[in-house]
DNA sequence: CATGAATGAGGTTTCATTCAT
DNA sequence: CATGAATGAAACCTCATTCAT
C-alpha cells in the first residue's frame, strides 16, 4: 500500500545524504549534480522532481544541518541537572560538548564556512537566523547563576563570552588545515582536541573569575 | 624594448589585482576567467600567457596574500621597541594589530577560508607552510619575557595561546555573517571590532595571569 | 463493470479536453504531457494507456476539432430553407455563419495554423483531407443557383470564390495579433468582426455581380 | 588587419541564415540549437556569444525578416511611376507584387504564422509594430487617387481593403497545405499563384468599382 | 606583446515515456 | 482502472582553454 511512499521517502533521504556529503566537501559551485545523483544511487531527474534545483537542494541541506545543531542544543539545555551543578563545571561541560559536536559533525563546520563565504545568502533565504538559539540561553543562565553566586565577575559581557565560546572550538576545526601547517603540528592527532578544549575552558574560567580590572594600565 | 617590459609588467599586475578580488569573493570554482579578464582590462589570452591556467593564477594570488601577512608580521616584530615594553601592553598591542590587519585585508581572511575548505591543497602546492612565521616568534618572545618577569603563569602553553590569538580575531571576521544573524547584532557596526579586541585581550591576560590551578575541581 | 467503463470514458474525455486546450495554445512541440495531465486531472500514465503517445493524442485532438467543423457544416447545409432564399442573402448568411464559427472555435483556427506549419503532416496521417466538405457543396449549389437566376456572373470560378470564402474570415482570426499591431487598431474590439464580415460579403457579392470583363485593360 | 572582423561577421551571418531556415521550418520550440549550429557550420558556443540565447536569436531572425518586407515595400512605393499610372492597373500591380514577394519569401510567411500563434509576443518585444508600413501608405494613396478620379467608390473603407489585400495573398501561402487537401487540388502547381492573383485583383476592383449600395436588402 | 574569435567538453535542467504496485 | 516514482536521452547553456592574426 504505502510501499511507494516509503520508497519515495528513501530516495529523497538518499539524495539528501549524498548532497550533504558533496556540498560540505565542495561547496555549491564545486558540487556536481551528476555526482550527487551517482552517490545517492538515484536518477538525476529525481533531484529536480524533489528539490527543484541544485541551489534549492543546497538550501535544504543547509537547513537540515543547522537544525541538527538546534536539536543538539535543545537536548543539552533541557537536561534536568542543568541548574544544579557548579557553574564552572557546567561551563566546562558546555565547552567540551560543543567540541564533541563539531568533531562529530564535520559537515556542520564546512557548511557554515561555505555559508559565511557566500555572505549568508542562503542562510537568509531560509530565514535560519530566526531559528531559536538554546546555546545562547544556556550560557546566559550560567552567567546569571555564576554572577549571583559570586563566582563570575559581575561585568562579564554575555556577547563577548558567547563569541569566544563559538570562536575557539569552531576555529579549531575550520582552520585546522592551515593552522596545522603554520604550527607544524598535526592538530588532528589524538588528544589534540581534548587539550584544546581544556585550554579554552581554562581561559574562559580565568576571564570570568577575574575581578574586572585589567592588571595593567 | 623597455616599453614592452613595462607594459607587460603593468598587465601582469592588473591581472593579479583583479584575480585577487574575484578569487577572494567567489573562490576557485566560483571565479570566472572571463570575469577576471574583464575586470583587469587585459585580454583573456594574457592570463594564460602569464600564468598558465586558472588554478595556477589562484595559487599565485594565494601566495601573494599570504606573503603580505608575513611582511606585516616581520614589520611588527622587527620594530625596535619590541622587547622594552611591559609584556602585557605588548601582548595587547599584538592583538589589536592583528585585528587591524584582518580588517584591512579582507581578501586574506577569505582566501584562508577557501584554502581551509580546499583542505590546504594549494597551500601545500605552494609550500606556504614553510614560510617563516614571525607572529609565532613574537609571541614566544613575549611569553618567555612574561614568565621570566613573573607576570605570566609558568605553565602557559605556547601553542594554545597561539591558537587563541589566531582564532578569536580571525573568527570574528570569518564568521561575521552567520554570527551577526545568530546574535541578532550587526557585528560590522562601528566600535564592534574594538570592543571585541579588548575582550580578547582581557581574556588572554586573565588566562596568562592565573596561577595555573583551575579554581574548581 | 459499467462503473469502470463510465469512469474510463470520463477520464478519456477530460484528457481530450485538456489536450485540445494545451495543443491549441502551444502546438505539438510546445505542449507538455505533464501539463495536459495536470489540467485534465488524470494521471499521466493514462494518456499513454489511452492514446499511445503525445503525437497520437495530438492527431486525435486534430481530428475531433476538424470533425466539429464538418458537423457544423452539415447542419448548415442540411437546413431545409437552403435552396429557397435569395442567393445573395444566402451567401451573406454563409459568410456570417463562418465568421461566427471561427469566433466560437478558436481552437479550430489555431490547430489549423499549427497543422499548416507542420505541412499538414498529421492531417495526412489522419486522412482528414478525405472528410467530405459540405461547405464546398453548399457554395457550389449557391453558385449554380445564382448563375441560373442570372444574379451571379456566369464565369465565376468556384475554387477562387471558395478560397476567398476561406481566406478572409480565417485570416481575420489567424493573423489578428500581427494585423492589430500593423494597423494600430485593436481588431478584437467589439463590432470589428461584424464590420469585417459585412465588408467581405460586399466584396464577394460585388465580384459575383460583375459582368466578368475587368473594366480596364 | 580586419580579417578577424570579417570572419566574425561571416560567422554571424551564417548563424543568422541557418537560424532563419530552422526557425521558419520548426518554430521556436521545435528548433534545436544544435541543429542551427550544425547547419551554420559554426560552433554552438558562438550562438550564445553573439546572440545570448535561443529566444534572442529567434527575435533577431524575426526582425530581419520583417524588415525585409519593409525594404521591399519601400522600394515598391518609392518607384517614380507611382502616381502616374491608371489606379486600377496600379492596384493590380500591387497585388501581383505582394504575391511575388510571398512566394519568394516563404520564411516571411511562416515566421508571421509562428508569431501569430505566439500571440505576437516577440513581435512586441522587438517593437516591430512600430516599423513603418509603406504598403499601407501606398494603398491609401491609390484609394485617394481613385476616389478623386471617380474610379473607386467614395465610401470604400481603407482598413477593410487593406485587410483583404493582406489576407488573400497571405492565406494562399499560409494555408496552402490544408487548402490543397480540402480542395483536392495541388495549389503549388504551376499557374495557380497567377490565377489566384488575378481572381483577387478582379474581386478587389469589382468591390471598389461598385456604387456602394449592396444590390440586395 | 596583444587581440578576439573559436572550440569541445561538460554543466544544469527538461521531457516523453515506462515500471511497479 | 489508476497511481506516482523512476528513467535515460537530449535539450539549452557555460566554461576553461587555444588558434590565427
Amino acid at each position: 500500500m504505502d510501499r511507494q511512499a516509503e520508497r519515495s521517502g528513501r530516495t529523497r533521504q538518499h539524495i539528501l545524504e549524498a548532497a550533504e556529503q558533496i556540498f560540505a566537501e565542495k561547496g555549491l559551485d564545486g558540487a556536481r549534480v551528476d555526482e550527487i545523483a551517482a552517490l545517492s544511487g538515484a536518477n538525476k531527474r529525481m533531484i529536480y522532481a524533489y528539490f527543484g534545483s541544485k541551489e534549492e537542494l543546497y538550501r535544504i541541506v543547509l537547513e537540515r544541518i543547522y537544525r541538527r545543531l538546534s536539536e543538539w542544543e535543545r537536548f543539552l539545555t533541557d537536561s534536568p541537572e542543568g541548574g544544579q551543578q557548579d557553574v564552572r563545571a557546567a561551563l566546562a561541560s558546555l565547552v567540551r560538548a560543543y567540541f564533541t559536536f563539531l568533531r562529530e559533525n564535520p559537515s556542520y563546520v564546512r557548511m557554515l564556512m561555505w555559508e559565511n563565504l557566500y555572505e549568508a545568502r542562503h542562510f537568509d533565504a531560509m530565514e535560519l537566523g530566526k531559528v531559536r538559539d538554546p546555546l545562547r540561553r544556556a550560557l546566559r543562565a550560567l552567567l546569571e547563576q555564576g554572577k549571583r553566586e559570586g563566582r563570575f565577575r559581575a561585568d562579564a559581557d554575555e556577547q563577548q563570552v558567547l563569541m569566544t565560546l563559538f570562536a575557539c572550538p569552531f576555529n579549531f576545526f575550520s582552520n585546522i588545515h592551515t593552522m596545522s601547517r603554520v604550527m607544524q603540528t598535526d592538530l588532528s592527532a589524538d588528544g589534540m582536541i581534548e587539550a584544546r578544549a581544556e585550554a579554552v575552558i581554562d581561559m574562559m574560567l580565568a576571564y570570568l573569575a577575574a575581578d574586572g580590572k585589567r592588571a595593567l594600565q
